[in-house]
DNA sequence: GTGAAAGCGCTAACAG
DNA sequence: CTGTTAGCGCTTTCAC
């Protein structure tokens, strides 16, 4: 294992001090002699010099790091976000942390400390506890925080929102336009805020509609640990749908709508399993559009959450900040978008 | 925004020196008096003392941070590797940098030499270049490479390798048992050693069962740029799938073999649109069993590479590696398994 | 059991 | 233009 070259040696092998290296390599624009300057950077290429961050770091406090912390890498919405995170990154020549959160409370805080200790100065957070007394101080201390995803209460948190009620709404109405009554629901627990929001607007469209509430139709999941493993989602939608034909015929919904798209996988996989096709049987519809929606047949009609490019977004807000250090951009909400394909078809009564 | 606090801080208000708090609060087992031990973390606490790791690094060499190079997060296969790694390292305190090389081998190096000036000291690569100069030399200052998925040709770097040869084999083995005689085979450019393998692999089966070469069946995508937006693979399929249906009825295949499963999602898709049933009318069979292969419908018969398991073990030798410094492990060779599902049909001709 | 001091690799006043 | 010097926050000899 070869020794480890530093500014150090090449200064002596030079015959320069090591404050002139420094200024060569780091790109300064500190004035040096051009006969020195093509010198000292044929002397770091052939002795393999490579800089050692940790000690600029030490100095300069700023290690072009930023942290994200998402509930898991394996769920493929949050995999297209972090795809766009690092691109933003990559093109400021920043690095990313990636920390699987897995639902899990004390591990989300538990990374959170560890980032702040690593000297991270900015995190992109889709927050499962809201923990805001942690959250507050580690602001006061400098960090930058952009939540996705999940909304905080936390006036120094730059919020790149998602209108999750109206994306719930549009579904609503979409599925009422086409001639749906009876509809079933089908969420995972509704702890967090953007599925609640997701409910509400579902249920208010619904009620401006004059359909009113069949709580037999609802499905929610029970509020038993996650188990991340990624498939989760899906069995729970298979679950639910089992209880949902439970229901006699009559009672049956005539399309269910659920909560995000790999949770709709998993009602079209149980009503499969039942013998029922979609959308010839029942209609479905998902919530989400990640790029396995489009790959399914029947391909998946679904409210497009906006993935890849809130990871850009909220990578380059990040950015922005830690540069100009100001507070005082907005933040914004994303829009929904409906995309329509083949999984719900017209009711006709 | 508050000053940071550090362990000087810390000493002068406790009226200790600076070296008594760095033992107490980086556990070392040097011994130190209850007295000031108590008063010294209670102290810590009151401050909200978060210590900075640069320093300590800095110091000690050693940033508890390994790298992952990965073609793109956003292919499911390796969002399950990752979550592997992920979990290892968090279990013994690490974190991970994680680069996407979106087929790019500058990006490749680029994201290497960024890792190794960070002080990371291990990495876990998928290379698609393979670009052993650099790699050696990194070796050489004391870098630790674990390579997964694609094979390295450097004697120091340890070897997660995967049997793609006998998987192709046991692909082709199976669709030979259900019957099918005409087989198609897609697949993405051959210039990774893994597609070459399965690709091998499954012509020597294929051949072994007297099953001669028809190399209209046989559809490779060119060698042009991989646009990585994630959907890459899944347009391959259909694209290639187009060309086969090209063929006269009588000349066209019984069964489609596809070299992952998100290109053999895109062969089903493109049947589909074509008005083929899978697998009534023609069989497919991928290459991976992605979590999503068991959600499609008809759920897709394929051969399972275990990526998660791949992951997690790669991390906890790499780890062990560091650990030790020592290079005496061996590699390792996961074996492939066959995954039979619903999507492919014993032909009867 | 505790403290003083050196130093990890680098940058940035300041001086010349 | 170039060099000297003083740290960044921490650990770790070496004294006491």
């Amino acid at each position: 294992m070869t020794k480890r070259i530093t500014i150090h040696d090449i200064a002596r092998e030079a015959n320069v001090s090591s404050a002139t290296v420094s200024r060569v390599l780091s790109n300064s624009d500190y004035p040096v002699s051009a006969k020195l300057r093509t010198r000292i950077q044929q002397l770091a290429e052939e002795m393999n010099y490579i800089p050692n961050m940790i000690g600029k770091q030490l100095k300069t406090d700023n290690n072009m790091t930023i942290g994200v912390i998402i509930p898991s890498i394996s769920n493929p919405f949050y995999a297209a976000v972090m795809l766009g995170i690092e691109e933003a990154a990559r093109k400021s020549g920043y690095q990313v942390l990636l920390c699987n959160s897995l639902q899990d409370k004390s591990l989300e805080e538990g990374y959170l400390k560890t980032l702040v200790e690593k000297q991270v100065k900015g995190v992109i957070l889709s927050s499962i506890s809201g923990n805001c007394k942690l959250l507050a101080q580690l602001l006061r201390m400098g960090l930058h925080v952009i939540a996705i995803d999940q909304k905080l209460d936390l006036p120094d948190v730059l919020q790149i929102e998602f209108d999750y009620w109206r994306g719930g709404q549009m579904a609503a109405n979409y599925l009422l336009e086409q001639g749906h009554r009876r509809i079933g629901y089908v969420t995972a627990p509704l702890d967090r805020p953007s599925r609640q929001q997701i409910y509400t607007g579902f249920f208010a469209a619904l009620q401006a509609a004059g359909v009113e509430l069949n709580e037999a139709l609802v499905q929610v999941a029970g509020d038993e640990k996650e188990v991340y493993d990624g498939i989760y989602e899906f069995e729970n939608g298979k679950r639910l749908t089992r209880q949902l034909l439970e229901l006699e015929a009559a009672e049956r919904p005539t399309a269910i709508f659920a909560c995000n798209d790999l949770t709709a996988f998993g009602v079209i996989n149980e009503l499969a399993d039942n013998g029922l096709n979609v959308p010839d049987d029942i209609s479905v519809m998902g919530f989400d559009n990640i790029e396995f929606s489009r790959m399914m047949s029947p391909a998946l009609t679904t409210v497009k959450q906006p993935n890849y490019e809130m990871g850009k977004l909220a990578c380059s807000m990040l950015l922005d900040r830690l540069r100009q250090d100001n507070n005082y951009e907005t933040g914004v909400m994303l829009l929904p978008q409906l995309v329509v394909r083949n999984s719900v078809k017209q009711y006709l009564a």
